[in-house]
RNA sequence: CGGGAAGUGGCGUAGUUUGGUAGCGCGCAGCGUUCGGGACGCUGAGGUCGCGGGUUCAAAUCCCGCCUUCCCGACCA
């Protein structure tokens, strides 16, 4: 018997940062204690690990899933991009200018050509797509493309702002505008939010980026926004509308069935690495993380509470069960460790259920089964043992769910002044909802000088605002990430 | 990039004011006793004191430069 995972060790969980004494503290602490990832040696980069990684390699393949569900294809595109590419669009190159890494050298020579570090791909993925397309028969072009993007950071954060993140990001072009912003809207209900709400469990707010938070040559960003344990906002993931400009710059045009040569719409959409940030931030406490069991690389460790053979024997029949069922579960016979160690380190790590089998209990027919979210505890016989922990974990998933939403509602304030939103925002740590109009001009700016900012537009009725003012918009405002 | 704090075995730290062979706790390795919430005993391994220069018979300690990390701010999809 031997496990490919182990309860984290040289860790106490009380060397855990509470949350309300300083939530960066304990952010950083829950990051290096679960092992999910530390600093590289350049200033901003990260080394993910393990376990870390295992999360995002499920997040990925749930996103893959609805990415191809939506039709998008994957592709992959270089990671050096010529400078100049950058300059054809002037908002997209003023946006990344100042955050660009840039190759001067190569092969011990200085080069004709300085290449950059892609920051994101719209331009050179455009360079293909000009040769790809002629006829509007070519259209939609639907790629992805998973990848490491740079952008150097000034003040890096692990997970939620690095130099060098993973992400995945489509790019895709159609034959009318209409046609690019449903498609751009698609993306962003079916596959971002969808995986937010049902496998991250974590609750997001769907709307409009006003003008100043839009992406460098956008027309229209649309974004998921998330709420995190401290009231602060986190962009979790955008979908752009990007018009012809970039179509333009690139020559990227197509014959209509009419003969007519046109350039196409286009769109672009990302979610990255920042994505763990928002699921330790959101379901996080005292004690560490907490895991949605859709996303937990381990759903139920089993630990064997000493070394005996009567409880090997049952916690051997007890992963059989659970493997049968479908449980990514995981047997603890580390009995050389102490149990109360043991316990803590699984805490730490999020992992949703334990089941804990030891020798008094055993003599009765029964093991402990416990909850990561609730904490709670419960003795229950063997035979239903694997049954009560299956239905366990997807209760959990919706728990954590209504636990997560319940704590968003309860932080969100209706304003009825801007003064009143700022007020509220600050006081309560939450999002303040205040009709647009009020906002729209300079109200972006008085909100700046108190570290606000609008987070996003929705429509009063909760869904997406199409049109640019219309009256029904609410303006969602926050400290953000 | 501005303002503040700090870099000493894997982690946390003492020593720096007053230069003189680098210490402690945790963790790690081995053996044994334990085993239902971070247990204990014995033995042991592990450090160019962030980097580079300078002063000195002698530098973790004093001087100069640089790098990195953390907090606040600015900046940021």
């Amino acid at each position: 018997m031997s496990t490919s995972t182990k309860a984290p060790k040289g860790t106490k969980a009380s060397s855990i940062t509470p949350q309300q004494e300083d939530f960066p503290r304990w952010y950083q602490d829950v990051v290096s204690k679960t092992e999910l990832a530390e600093n590289g040696p350049v200033r901003g980069t990260m080394v993910i690990r393990p376990y870390g990684y295992a999360i995002w390699e499920r997040i990925q393949n749930e996103l893959d899933k609805r990415i191809k569900a939506a039709g998008a294809q994957n592709a992959y595109f270089p990671l050096l991009i010529p400078e100049s590419y950058l300059h054809r669009e002037s908002e997209h190159v003023e946006g990344f200018s100042p955050e660009l890494a840039v190759v001067t050298h190569g092969g011990g020579k200085k080069l004709e050509e300085p290449a950059v570090v892609r920051p994101t791909s719209e331009t050179i993925i455009n360079a293909y797509f000009a040769k790809w397309i002629q006829s509007y028969r070519d259209l939609p072009l639907l790629i992805n493309q998973w990848a490491n993007v740079v952008r150097w950071e000034l003040r890096p954060r692990l997970f939620l702002r690095t130099t060098e993140f993973l992400w995945q990001e489509g790019h895709t072009a159609h034959a009318s505008a209409e046609e690019a912003r449903d498609y751009a809207i698609k993306i962003l209900q079916t596959v971002y939010e969808d995986l937010m709400v049902d496998v991250m469990a974590v609750p997001v707010t769907t709307g409009r980026k006003t003008a100043k938070e839009r992406f460098p040559g956008a027309e229209e960003s649309w974004t998921c926004e998330g709420m995190m344990r401290d009231g602060k906002a986190l962009q979790m993931g955008t979908s752009h509308e990007l018009g012809q400009r970039f179509s333009k710059m690139f020559g990227t045009t197509f014959q209509t069935s009419d003969g007519i040569e046109t350039h196409v719409w286009q769109t672009s959409w990302g979610v990255s690495t920042r994505l763990l940030g928002a699921l330790i931030m959101a379901h996080g406490d005292d004690d560490g993380l907490c895991l949605p069991p859709k996303l937990a690389p381990i759903q139920a460790v089993i630990v064997l509470i000493s070394p005996d053979s009567d409880i090997e024997t049952v916690g051997i029949q007890l992963l059989r069960e659970l493997k049968g069922k479908g449980c990514r579960v995981e047997v603890d016979s580390d009995t050389h460790i102490s149990y109360g160690r043991r316990v803590t380190g699984w805490e730490i790590k999020g992992v949703p259920i334990r089941i804990e089998i030891g020798k008094r209990e055993l003599g009765a027919g029964n093991v402990t089964i416990a909850l990561r979210d609730t904490g709670e505890k419960q003795s229950i016989p063997v035979a239903s043992a694997s049954a009560v922990a299956m239905d366990a974990l997807s209760s959990m998933q919706h728990r954590m769910f209504e636990q997560a939403r319940s704590f968003r509602d309860e932080h969100t304030y209706p304003a009825t002044t801007l003064e009143d939103a700022i007020a509220k925002a600050i006081e309560g740590k939450g999002f303040a909802t205040i009709p647009w109009s009020l906002v729209r001009g300079k109200g972006e700016e008085e909100l700046a000088k108190e570290g606000l900012t609008v987070r996003c537009l929705v429509a009063e009725n909760g869904s997406l605002p199409i049109g640019i003012d219309d009256d029904d918009t609410l303006a969602v405002i926050a400290k953000a990430y």
